[in-house]
DNA sequence: TTTATTTAAGACAAATGAGTCTTTTAATAT
DNA sequence: ATATTAAAAGACTCATTTGTCTTAAATAAA
C-alpha cells in the first residue's frame, strides 16, 4: 500500500504528537531506537516533513523535532501526500492507464468503496484526533 | 497495492477468462498486445500462473494459453497470493512486525475494513463470476 | 567567541522490482 | 520423421526504492 518512507513518517509524526511538545524537542537518534528504524534513513524522512512544514525543528543543543499545534491540526491525509503523492488514492489498482467510473476496471466493486473509505478517514482525521487516539488505547507505534 | 506482476497476472487470467476455451488457445503475443504489457514479462508471468495451474498451457502449433473448467472456478485470491502472497493482506500497513488485534498499529480502525472487505472479496470470488461480470459489463481489462 | 550539539543536504551503495533477451523443451501438423 | 510453432526456463539489464555515510549549516551553552 504505503511506500516504507511513507509508513516510517506516519509513526514518526504520531510519536512525535504523542512524546514532544514545543519545550519538549525529540532528535533523530531517539525517535529511530523507540520506532526501530534504520536512523538514518529516518533523518532525511524527518528532512522532508520538516520541509513540508508537518512538522516543526530546531538545530543545534536542545534542538530537535516536535509538533508544534498547527502541526497538529493537519489531516493525516497530507502526510501520505508528501511521500506517496496522491496516487495511492487515484490510481487504478490493476494498474490501468485511468480509473474512471465510465472505464472502470474488473476489481472495481471489491476496491473502489475500500479504498474511498480509507481516504475519507485519513482526509477527516487530523494528525491530534489520531494521537489522542494513540494515547488514549495506548496503541503501539 | 499489488506488484505489477500480480496486477498483470489478474488482468491476464480475466483476458484468458473471457477470451480463451480449451477449444480457442491465446498465445503471449496476442494478450500482451490486447493488455499493452510487456511480451517477455507476460511470458513470465503466463509460465507462473500455468505451473501454479491457475490456467492451462500447450506448447507447439495452435498452442497457448486457455482457462479450462476448473481453472475458472477458483477463487480470485488465488492469483494474488500466488505472485504476492498472503502478507498484502496479513502484513501491518504501516510495516509493523506483527498486525494483531491485540496490539493495533495507530490505522488499525481506517485500514483494517479496508483491506479485511477487500480480502473477503477475493476470497469468495471465483474467477469464473469475476469474468461473467466482466463481459456483462463490458469492463475494460 | 569558541565549542558542542543537532538538523540539513546530498552523494553514494545495496537491495529489490520490473523488464528484456536468448536458449531449450515440448507438441503438432505435414 | 521432420519442420514448425509456441511455451518454459533462466540469464541478464535497467529502474526505483531503501538505506548509509560524509560534510555543511545553524543554534545555544560555556
Ligand atoms: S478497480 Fe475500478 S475504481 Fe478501482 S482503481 Fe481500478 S478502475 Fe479504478
Ligand atoms: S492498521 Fe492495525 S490492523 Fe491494519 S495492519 Fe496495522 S496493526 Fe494490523
Amino acid at each position: 500500500m504505503f511506500s516504507k518512507a511513507c509508513k516510517y513518517a506516519i509513526r514518526a509524526v504520531l510519536y512525535l504528537a504523542v512524546h514532544s511538545s514545543p519545550e519538549n524537542k525529540v532528535g533523530v537518534k531517539a525517535i529511530a531506537e523507540d520506532l526501530q528504524v534504520p536512523k538514518h534513513f529516518l533523518a532525511k524522512i524527518l528532512q522532508q516533513l520538516s520541509r513540508d512544514q508537518l512538522i516543526s525543528s530546531v538545530k543545534g543543543p536542545n534542538g530537535g523535532f516536535y509538533m508544534a499545534d498547527e502541526n497538529l491540526n493537519v489531516p493525516m491525509e497530507k502526510i501520505i501526500k508528501s511521500f506517496d503523492g496522491m496516487e495511492v488514492f487515484t490510481s487504478c489498482i490493476l494498474g490501468l492507464p485511468v480509473c474512471s467510473a465510465e472505464n472502470p476496471c474488473p476489481l472495481h466493486v471489491q476496491a473502489f468503496a475500500y479504498r474511498e473509505g480509507l481516504y475519507y478517514q485519513l482526509q477527516h482525521q487530523s494528525i491530534r484526533e489520531m494521537a489522542d487516539r494513540v494515547k488514549l488505547q495506548e496503541l503501539k507505534l
